[in-house]
DNA sequence: CGCCGCCTCACATCTTTATGCGATAGCGCC
DNA sequence: GGCGCTATCGCATAAAGATGTGAGGCGGCG
């Protein structure tokens, strides 16, 4: 029986939530709450601490995202999946970046909410599709962006892999291409950008980040 | 009617999955394969091209990760939907850099493969739990124990300056050091960080601001 | 005092990056 | 068809970075 976790400010659907699975013979709701505030503090008295939280992302007080990376530090063990009204990118990657294993709409139904929470048990990730199509899109080959200096699309692809930290030979693998190639592209790329090594691009992409995300 | 695509090597299989997604009113399956080669070929004569592609993974010839970069560029507006028996993450991510907008495992029924294809159609992005996974740990901040920074105050002090994208020698200037010195400094802080290049403490600067700014 | 952590430096060696000079092939364009 | 741009790959050299081993000085602490 796995030990769960509910966050939720509305108090009907919280209590929906912990009657439905609380009945589930898969699950024991052993701590319900309005605002992670409540459940930090709920966390103290409990014998057995949930590995599996679903928590809602409007709350009041501290949000769902800030209040998941504090509760990944006092409960690492914990799978959280997200449940929220809003699918919009900022939130679903800040989510994930805080280490939620799972985000669906609160549209979903109880029973398929459910097999949802089984899935992660079983070490799935459950996203509602709209939700992975920004992650889809996250990862798809930059649909020809215009704004983007005057590098070439393939060019492009280098510095994404520069600045996710890889070497040349992890580049020419991703890219599968040979060494020499990723050599090539990224001579032309440090002409064009006016730099001269790795770390520079790197530190580039560190302040474009702190003025758009 | 959605104009479909089906590329899959198992004639069984292939078979299956034409006649029932070809059954359905919503879909109408323009063109059944057996390898990218075929389809490509296939593609010529027809007079209404796929918008959805369902595609194998394990292909002959070229492979459905291959293919899938090639036709991505012959039809641009077509949405391709991965299929699988491997989850492992290097499959799962190279589908999606190339422009998989979902990736299911095989074992999935039939009527549901048929919700998730309608899914797609619908903008979202279906993928099996499993595969999903891979995807939020990719996001998920560095193993819940990326060793507490119990960097000593010279240490991060070499951490900045490496996160500002000093090459060593500008290391040594700024802290008034030897090169050798910063060498040793940095080696002592990999080891604490366990990383092993300037290029993943960059990376991990990048994954924090991320998340604070 | 002796041990330990921190800071400093040195030398050696191997790998990775940076950079120059080519070369071939495909594609769009006039 | 020639021209420019892109993408690919090769070779070579020099600089920078990664990694191992070792070692002296300094300050705190049991």
């Amino acid at each position: 029986m796995i030990p769960l976790g509910i966050i939720e400010d509305q108090a009907a659907i919280r209590e929906a939530l912990c009657e439905y699975l609380g009945a589930q013979p898969e699950f024991d709701c052993v701590l319900c709450a309005a605002s992670h505030e409540e459940f930090m503090a709920g966390l103290a008295g409990l014998a057995t601490p949930p590995t599996l939280v679903l928590s809602d992302i409007g709350l009041p007080g501290r949000s769902g995202i800030e209040g998941l990376s504090v509760l990944r530090q006092v409960l690492p063990e914990a799978e959280v999946l997200m449940l929220s009204v809003y699918t919009d990118a900022e939130r679903v990657f800040e989510a994930l970046r805080a280490g939620a294993v799972g985000y669906l709409e609160k549209t979903t139904p109880l029973p398929l909410l459910k097999e949802h929470l089984l899935q992660v048990a079983a070490g799935g990730s459950p996203m509602s599709p709209s939700v992975a199509r920004h992650v889809t899109r996250y990862f798809a080959p930059r649909p020809v962006v215009p704004a983007a200096d005057n590098l070439t699309p393939r060019e492009q692809e280098i510095v994404r892999a520069i600045e996710d930290g890889l070497s040349y030979k992890l580049i020419a693998e991703r890219l599968h291409v040979s060494l020499d190639t990723v050599r090539s592209h990224i001579r032309q790329v440090y002409r064009k950008l006016q730099v001269n090594s790795k770390a520079e691009i790197m530190a580039r992409a560190q302040n474009r980040s702190r003025l758009s995300w």
